[in-house]
DNA sequence: TCTGGGGTCCTAGGACCC
DNA sequence: TCTGGGGTCCTAGGACCC
């Protein structure tokens, strides 16, 4: 039984979230900037028509943001993982099959629903032995309704219930559903939704959609194929497969078969272990001294041990890395890694890792811009194998992080470890920070 | 002056073994 | 004098994704 792929993705969504709590940016140019308001990683549709790029830096647009009175917005990433979660769980009532792609993105399974080629694992039989859709929302909406004609309610729904705008397109592949997504998206006459699954002009279609939109087709890939003569999607999907092997690999052999409407991808449904955890950010201004960076390496790792408690793992290895800018002459780059004698998720020993690991890879007089730690070997936290002669109290360190992370989750001055510093002038900045609405009770939307 | 962060998968090449 | 071939494992780096 063929899946029915159906790519949810919300439009421009830190924006989207921005304007739902503050709808006077509707129909404005409105960006959202990254870490260290660096960069621009969102744009409105109007700012992208005045031709403002994705991961721009933000002085190469200064001239356009004062020009054309452009709202500017600082990561709020609290607000956007809470809005995320809101259009997940809404999108989880319309299928049997979810996953979760992304903090904007969701892959549907609609095969089985809106009355086209009816799975029969989507249905069981009540008392009255009358054929029912096993899932509510599916069993209140699907009736007769065309697959486009599902993706407009999906569509209607989400916004009604989130406020957030999204897209849908739908197709056999997840390659094909993207191609159809970015159609929907694109195109005025598709209404937001493009069902490719029973499209007789496909080819017509693909050759509308260049290269380097094709999931999986990056800048370097799509050089190299326009190099050799191609243009579009269409031309792709046509591709002389071993030439693609040897010049792609597999990866590129996949994206071809995709276009050509043969699934190479199925649907995560419970997604795979997690391979690694990084915690890195640039400094707001650069760092010379080892004190500094021995903070900031404490805070990372920190950070990086609760995002192991959440996840229930532990880490074999922490690398560490410091860097200078890349922009510089003189470029620094070092690294090195860590073995743990036994899996550890505790915040002490993962500090006293990171910050001897920044010693021995530190050398002077430079302006470091970035380090971090990336955390690999990890395993689920109850099947740790104990080295022999490893005589720490784990429970006890156990025990310690757990109350430290309950207080953290709930308190607004959180724990912190003395290794991580109090004055921190290398820190973070967000200046133009909207309020967290949804998460914390003093920020609120005012209604006045 | 100012240039993000967090992930995955694949491949080529070296070390090593029989 | 003549110097194989195939397998595995590991790692660094490349490419891609959002």
């Amino acid at each position: 039984m063929n899946k029915i792929f159906a790519l949810v993705d919300c439009n421009n969504f830190y924006v989207s979230c921005e304007r739902v709590f503050n709808p006077k940016l509707e129909n404005r140019s409105v960006i959202v900037l990254s870490n260290n308001d660096g960069c621009v990683v969102a744009r409105s549709n109007e700012a992208k028509a005045l031709n403002i790029g994705m991961g721009v830096p933000v002085f190469e647009v200064a001239n356009l943001i004062r020009k054309h009175n452009i709202e500017v917005f600082s990561s709020n990433y609290t607000l956007y993982a809470d809005m995320s979660s809101r259009v997940m769980e809404t999108l989880a009532a319309y299928t049997p099959e979810i996953e979760i792609y992304s903090i904007d993105e969701a892959f549907l399974n609609l095969a089985g629903i809106a009355g086209w080629q009816p799975h029969p694992d989507s249905f069981y039989q009540d008392e009255d032995g009358n054929r029912r859709a096993s899932h509510p929302q599916a069993a209140l909406e699907a009736a007769t309704q065309t697959l486009e004609e599902y993706g407009c309610r999906i569509r209607q729904t989400v916004k009604k219930w989130t406020g957030m705008p999204v897209s849908i397109g739908i197709a056999q592949t997840k390659t094909l559903a993207k191609v159809a997504n970015y159609l929907a998206k694109h195109s005025s006459i598709h209404n937001g939704v493009l069902d490719l699954t029973n499209s007789e002009n496909i080819e017509q279609v693909l050759d509308t959609v260049p290269l380097e939109k094709i999931w999986g087709i990056g800048i370097r890939s799509a050089i190299k194929l326009k190099q050799a003569g191609f243009k579009s999607a269409l031309d792709l999907s046509k591709a002389n497969i071993s030439w693609i092997r040897a010049k792609f690999g597999v990866t590129g052999v996949r994206t071809v078969y995709e276009l050509q409407n043969s699934p190479c991808y199925e649907l995560e449904h419970n997604p795979p272990a997690r391979q690694s955890i990084v915690v890195s950010r640039m400094f707001g201004t650069p760092i010379e001294s080892i004190e500094q960076l021995k903070e900031a390496i404490s805070v990372y790792a920190s950070r990086a041990g609760e995002k192991l408690r959440e996840h229930n793992l532990a880490a074999g290895i922490m690398s560490v890395f410091v860097t200078t800018s890349r922009f510089i002459k003189n470029k620094y780059f070092n690294s090195l890694s860590i073995a743990f004698d036994t899996p550890t998720n505790d915040t002490t020993e993962l500090i006293r890792a990171a910050s001897s690991g920044i010693e021995r890879i530190y050398r002077e007089k430079c302006q470091f811009k970035k380090c971090g730690v990336i955390l690999l070997c990890l395993v689920p936290e109850n099947k740790v194998q104990q080295n022999l002669f490893d005589r720490t109290d784990r429970e006890k360190a156990r025990r310690l992080m757990k109350v430290v992370d309950m207080i953290n989750a709930r308190s607004s001055v959180p724990i912190r470890w003395a290794a991580e510093g109090m004055d921190r002038k290398w820190h973070v900045e967000f200046k133009r920070r909207s309020p967290r609405y949804t998460t914390n009770w003093d920020e609120l939307v005012k209604v006045t």
